[in-house]
DNA sequence: AGTCGGTCAAACCGATTGGTTAAATCAATC
DNA sequence: GATTGATTTAACCAATCGGTTTGACCGACT
């Protein structure tokens, strides 16, 4: 599911087994909505494996945020490191960012989760939306304003937002969306949206700020 | 702190109490992250009170959802059926929008937490959420095509992306945005920021339809 | 004085929670 | 074939969950 990072290569088979399954209902039911012997069942193992394994509940949820976040920055770091102009740039990493969820689908729900309250790492969430906030920013800097509403940290906000929350809405909305939100078809209509509306918005950014 | 409709001007004091109780605690922990005995302490009542009063636990938090949903329908309402032009529209619905959340922060949290697995409640956000969804295509349907990436639906996706995500992710990176989000100044700047974006992107798009 | 609805405290219920434990199983080693 | 260490299992634990029940208390009305 997730692209296996070094330090999960060493754990065992069943272990991992136990993460897997731990991080679909986790995805489908909250932090609170998810019991141990549910995860268990899932994994097709015994409940005593998990804590064997992975020592406590909290410390589960833990490894399974921190495999995704890890797995994220993995995937983003490239595009953002690379150089080529900021629109080039912002392709780039919207691309990425949504190659990664079509790949990884609960993420956005994992995040927006513990946005809202559901478990005991919030911190982990913080550090890590900062960590791309602190990215983004620096890509806008050339063309957006330090302060006021056209403050690269307002675009870091908006463009982050219309890029995860189609895949935390739209299937509450499938009926009325048509056809299936999650089809290549419809994902590939979508990125074309994102596409033209980062267009349209850095175009006009870059008039009024040499135009000043 | 929500706006009292006639229906629960019936219900005694106490009730209320509760039920305000209850929201707050659902806003910050989730369904499955609130007990009875919470909501009871919180309220300073009995928890055998709550149950008198209000059934069940899934009955006391529909009742919840179902008071901010009447109250957001109402809010926007007005918004959308008076008239002017397309984005004249749009602003006073954005707006109305974000006054009611500035009057409710708790509640795009709620709706983020029953779209990401919370309660057993999605029915209700599936209708609601359909609800605007209609109107918002609505409004857009004049400059909108009806399919692809410019679809009017597509619109109404990234519009309330953008205006609720500030109040479920800012709380997460207050120490890098610099100001307090909440504080009126930022709110203020957050406004003309989606101003701008939305005055950007149908001008845009106006421009495309009409010249096709 | 008696009654009534609202409220309280507290005990109680079965089910479920996160977590532990001790014994059983098994493949690999000696 | 005995030993070992890793893995598996079911039984078990105290705590908490949603929800109920009982009985007392209180102020307001008749």
């Amino acid at each position: 599911m997730v692209k296996a990072k070094k330090q999960y290569d060493s754990k065992s088979e069943r272990a991992l087994q136990i993460l897997d399954a731990a991080a679909v209902l986790l995805g489908e039911s909250g932090y609170d909505g998810v019991s141990a012997r549910d995860i268990a069942e899932r994994a097709g193992v015994n409940k005593a494996l998990v804590f064997y394994y992975w020592g406590s509940k909290p410390e589960l949820f833990e490894k399974v945020l921190e495999r995704y976040y890890d797995a994220h920055r993995d995937a983003l770091e490239q595009a953002f490191e690379t150089g080529g102009t900021i629109v080039e740039r912002m392709h780039r990493v919207m691309d990425s960012y949504l190659d990664f969820i079509e790949e990884n689908r609960i993420y956005p729900r994992l995040v927006q989760q513990q946005l809202t309250g559901g478990g005991p790492h919030t911190d982990m969430v913080r550090h890590h939306l900062a960590t791309f906030f602190e990215w983004i920013t620096e890509v806008l800097a050339e063309i957006s304003p330090k302060t006021g509403p056209l403050a690269a940290k307002h675009f870091y906000l908006s463009i982050s937002a219309i890029v995860t929350n189609y895949f935390t809405i739209t299937p509450a909305i499938a009926k009325q969306w048509g056809v299936d939100p999650m089809s290549p078809a419809a994902l590939a209509e979508r990125r074309e949206h994102l596409h033209w509306l980062v267009d349209t918005l850095l175009a006009r950014l870059q008039e009024e700020t040499s135009g000043d």
